[in-house]
DNA sequence: ACGAAGCCCTGCAAGC
DNA sequence: TGCTTGCAGGGCTTCG
């Protein structure tokens, strides 16, 4: 599933493509999203150029001359830039026309993901307005944690999954930030020392680099922009390794639910 | 204000 | 083999 590190490297994927590109017409075939697309985002996007791109958590932002494309890809959502000669399939949900003969397709099976327009400044709208800082931003840090950490009893993993704290921190990279950091999933976020703050900090900047830097990971149903999968499942230390051995000590990983989520641990190496 | 649970949806795996 | 059931998952929204 898309997590921070696969709608970075779908952006960067995209630039290329759509930087200066004038869009000329959107198809919608499946309104039905996490939201409901708006019904007159032909009309909204026709003939505007694309002024850049940026991400905001796994918020992807295509700026437009008078407003801006809000994405999101949800947990199976995907874009890839066709000719617009390929045949749609399932779950094609909406086609960007853009100038060159070239299409940006969003597919998305399951359906979780959005594309929403916003003003000029998409950071006023009510989706983005009060996410956390970006974790890879030095602004979010060992010491930002501790202090909003005061008084919440929230496990942990839990906490560094909350947009409001920190936005792009999924389930995988929660899990495998804790235990590069080697703290235990369900400990209060209050009861955290500054020491481990400052680890765990380091650790999500750390795997999310990595993941960035390897392209995204890959499962199940992410394609990347290229239409070329990522290579970072592989490095992946605990999620999706439930009952397997430990790569640091060898003792058999757990898997618990944390906040409805699955949540993968060495108890040996994690405390 | 905080934390837990609910919800949207489809694909896949396990069980019968 | 084919059907049914359960589960996963992002993250906003609602409930307590």
């Amino acid at each position: 599933m898309p997590e921070l590190p696969e709608v970075e490297t779908t952006m960067q994927g995209l630039i290329p493509h759509l930087s200066g590109t004038i869009i000329q017409e959107v198809i919608i075939r499946q309104p039905q999203l996490r939201w409901t697309i708006p019904p007159n985002l032909n009309e909204l996007l026709a003939l505007q150029k694309i002024t850049k791109l940026s991400r905001r958590g796994k918020y992807l932002l295509i700026h437009l001359e008078h407003g801006t494309l809000i994405i999101h890809l949800g947990m199976s959502g995907s874009l890839q830039i066709v000719q617009a000669s390929k045949t749609s399939t399932r779950h094609d949900h909406v086609d960007i026309i853009l100038s060159d003969n070239k299409v940006l397709r969003y597919n998305d099976p399951r359906r979780f993901g959005a594309m929403l327009i916003a003003g000029i400044d998409p950071f006023q709208h009510p989706l983005l307005k009060h996410l956390g800082p970006e974790p890879m931003e030095t602004d979010f840090s060992g010491d930002y944690l501790k202090k909003v950490a005061h008084k919440r009893r929230v496990a942990i993993k839990s906490f560094i999954m909350n947009s409001k704290v920190v936005t792009g921190v999924g389930n995988i990279y929660a899990a495998e930030a804790l235990f590069l950091a080697k703290i235990h999933p369900l400990t209060e976020a209050q009861n955290l020392s500054q020491s481990q703050y400052d680890a765990l900090a380091q650790a999500i900047k750390q795997v999310l680099q990595s993941a960035i830097t390897q392209g995204g990971t890959t499962l199940r149903d992410f394609v990347n922009s290229d239409g070329k999968p990522g290579y970072f499942s592989q490095k992946l230390q605990v999620y999706g390794r439930a009952g397997l051995p430990c790569n640091s000590c060898g003792a058999v990983l757990h898997s618990i639910v944390i906040g409805q989520r699955s949540t993968v641990f060495c108890a040996q190496c994690q405390h």
